[in-house]
DNA sequence: ACTATTAAATGCAATATTACAATAAAGAGC
DNA sequence: GCTCTTTATTGTAATATTGCATTTAATAGT
C-alpha cells in the first residue's frame, strides 16, 4: 500500500531508517557534499550545479531540514543551506551503531 | 515523476544512495539486526518475529540480496539467509566515506 | 510603489514502494 | 505419486516519491 507500518517497529528502527531513507538519492547526497565543501551554499548556487530544477532541489532541502541535518539561513533574497553539525553528529553515531553490527556478532549459521 | 535523474550524478554518489536507499525501511533494518544476532536465520522465522506477511517479508528479503548485503542458502524447503560478510564491510566503507565528510570540513558560512 | 531576484508552495503526471491475498514452485517424507 | 511445508512469484490496491511548470511570497534596489 505505499505505507510503512511503522508501529510494529522499535524506535530506534524507525529513527534509523528515517535518516537512511533520506539519505537514499543521490541529489540529497550530492547537496550535503557540497555544503561540506561549502562551495555551494545557497539554493541557486545548488540549482547550478546540480542539474535539477529550482522546485526539485527546494523539495530536497526541504526533506533534508524535516529530519534536522540541514538549515536554512535567510540572507537577503537569498538562502544559505549548512550543515547543522550537532545532528549530523548524532545521525552518524545513531547509523554506526547500526552499521557497527558486524563487531559483536557471535555465530555464523552458514 | 518517481523516477531518480541517476545520469546526473557521479557513481559514487549513486552507489551511496542506493545502499542508503535499502536501509531506508524499518522491516530490512529489523531483518538485518535479526540476521546479525542469527537468532532466526530462516525466512519463516523472521515472519514470525517481525509482524508482516511472508510475501512482504520475502519481498524485503529480495531487495537486500539484490544490492548483495545478504545470501541466501536453500536448506531443505526452507532457506537459510545471512550477512554477506564481505559486501557489508564495503557498504559500511562506502557509507563511512560520505558520513566522514564532517572531518574533513574547513570553512563554515552560517 | 515598481521591478528584479530568489526561494517556497501548489498542482500535476509518471513512476516507485509497500503490503498482502492468491497462486505457483520446490523439496521432504510418506 | 501424494501431501505437507516452506518460500517465491504474481497481481492488485493504496500510498509515496520524484520532477517540473506555474504561481506565490519575500526582500533588495531603484
Amino acid at each position: 500500500m505505499g505505507i510503512t507500518k511503522s508501529e510494529i517497529f522499535t524506535e530506534a528502527q524507525n529513527r534509523i531508517a528515517t535518516m537512511a531513507k533520506v539519505l537514499g538519492h543521490p541529489a540529497r547526497i550530492s547537496i550535503l557534499q557540497h555544503l561540506f565543501q561549502s562551495d555551494s551554499c545557497i539554493c541557486g548556487d545548488l540549482v547550478d550545479k546540480i542539474g535539477l530544477a529550482q522546485p526539485t532541489i527546494s523539495q530536497h532541502l526541504k526533506e533534508l531540514k524535516n529530519v534536522g541535518l540541514i538549515k536554512g539561513n535567510v540572507e537577503g533574497t537569498s538562502v544559505c543551506y549548512c550543515i547543522h553539525k550537532e545532528n549530523w553528529l548524532a545521525m552518524k553515531a545513531l547509523l554506526n551503531t547500526f552499521l557497527d553490527s558486524d563487531i559483536s556478532t557471535t555465530s555464523e549459521c552458514c
